[in-house]
DNA sequence: TTGGTTGTGTGTGGTATCATACCTAACGAT
DNA sequence: ATCGTTAGGTATGATACCACACACAACCAA
């Protein structure tokens, strides 16, 4: 794996760079890099996971489908955690499917492994923990800004989630791939993104959204960003947040 | 605590239920009956647990609430699991308020005990985790839920949920604590438990809301009730769902 | 260069849910 | 028995979002 670390740095993973030294050093070997291309489909509804993954310049996003097609976005991880809690929380698959939303790198580690080094009960299980509770304050306080905010408000909480975990300001996503994420219509998607356009929060091209006034964003965005990133700091003690460091 | 067992039968929560004889003993002493009473807090936003509880006949909301004093349930449990899942989790608080939605009895088990308990890291740790991950399922599509579906059709699913997790068919509920539980307004509570009591599913009277016909509702209801419920399941092995057995 | 594909802009009309307001019914305490 | 409180019924108008429909624009491949 030393070959591969030039390639990307796995310490740009905040979990795997906030573990003692002697604990990562007895999983580094385990830790293999990946490449994850756009729209590919880490692993699907039910499906057994084979591997756990440590995004670092990729952005997962877990996605319930519904039988209608339908599809929601119930949480997102990239470079701040993990995906494939199920294969230490019991159960090895989810009803979710897990869809590279931010194409890049992740390390990824064999279940196996990864149930080996957590059953000695020491920091390595803490922090899958952890970060598992903070998961589970994000995909709650998505429950809540689905009922109570608007589409407004809704995309700049996400495009502030996903800005934290991107290394430029500049996504690569189309409306019709955001509107599968925050299960509206396409065309709602774009009334939206041209309204913040328009007071030049962001800026918006043919398959591009690029992040130009974050405060801006932060200040029509619900305060569920906030909750959220806040539990963030708290549980994993990093900020990994661009407002709350 | 033996001589409290009389009044409630420890047996009636699935987790404990389902623990091996011997774990079970080594925890046994460490359970107190307590009751809870309708509306009470168990413990408050960010507030430190103190207690894990294993409810048996008593039911318990997990809540958001917002600035603006919206609220929401994010998830539900009663005789199913345990409400406390940050004790082990690690973090001892949550950004949720859990409220007795259904009063009844609980067990209850001191912080450090579990703690204890949980980092022998045996059947005990597995479980827990186990009902965590279901918990997060439960979660995660009430978050679709909330997006995709009307509220005719999550009010089916709660009552469906809520009437699993109970002994008899009639419930102690106003049209006001349930509109804070699925966040909608009281008036959109009221029309849509008339129309549901016009179909003969329900029968609703002031404060009481009792179900009459289960299968209809399950009819009505969206596919959210059964994803959640086959999930419990399977991860959880012993059927709580009247309807999935 | 052309033609197909994908992504985006826009319009019309429908509907679920909201906000506000007010009234009545049931119940509980004195 | 009465009064205050809480629960529930209903009506009016606003609005956010949806469903459908179609045009156009950018990009890609041959």
């Amino acid at each position: 794996m030393n070959t591969n670390t030039d390639l990307n740095n796995v310490f740009k993973n905040y979990l795997l760079a906030s573990l003692p030294t002697e604990t990562f050093a007895a999983i580094e070997s385990k830790l293999e890099p990946v490449y994850l291309g756009l729209g590919e489909v880490l692993y699907d509804s039910n499906e057994e996971m084979k591997y756990l993954y440590f995004p670092t310049t990729a952005i997962i996003s877990m996605l319930y489908i519904m039988e209608n097609g339908a599809t929601l976005e119930v949480g997102m991880v990239g470079n701040d955690g993990l995906v494939g809690i199920a294969l230490f929380m019991g159960g090895s698959s989810t009803p979710s499917r897990s869809v590279i939303q931010n194409k890049g790198i992740a390390f990824r580690m064999k279940a196996k492994e990864v149930r080996r080094e957590f059953e000695k009960g020491d920091v390595f299980q803490q922090l899958l923990l952890r970060f598992t509770q903070a998961l589970i304050t994000q995909i709650a306080q998505n429950a809540v800004c689905n009922r109570l905010h608007s589409i407004e408000k809704q995309l700049c909480r996400w495009l502030l989630f996903s800005h934290d975990r991107m290394e430029s300001n500049k996504m690569i996503m189309t409306h019709n791939f955001l509107s599968g994420l925050l299960g509206v219509r396409r065309e709602g998607v774009t009334l939206t993104i041209q309204k913040l356009a328009k007071r030049d929060l962001i800026e918006n091209s043919r398959g591009n959204i690029t992040i130009i006034d974050r405060q801006g964003l932060e200040s029509i965005s619900c305060e569920c960003y906030t909750i959220v990133s806040k539990e963030y700091n708290r549980l994993l003690g990093r900020g990994i947040s661009r407002t709350f460091k």
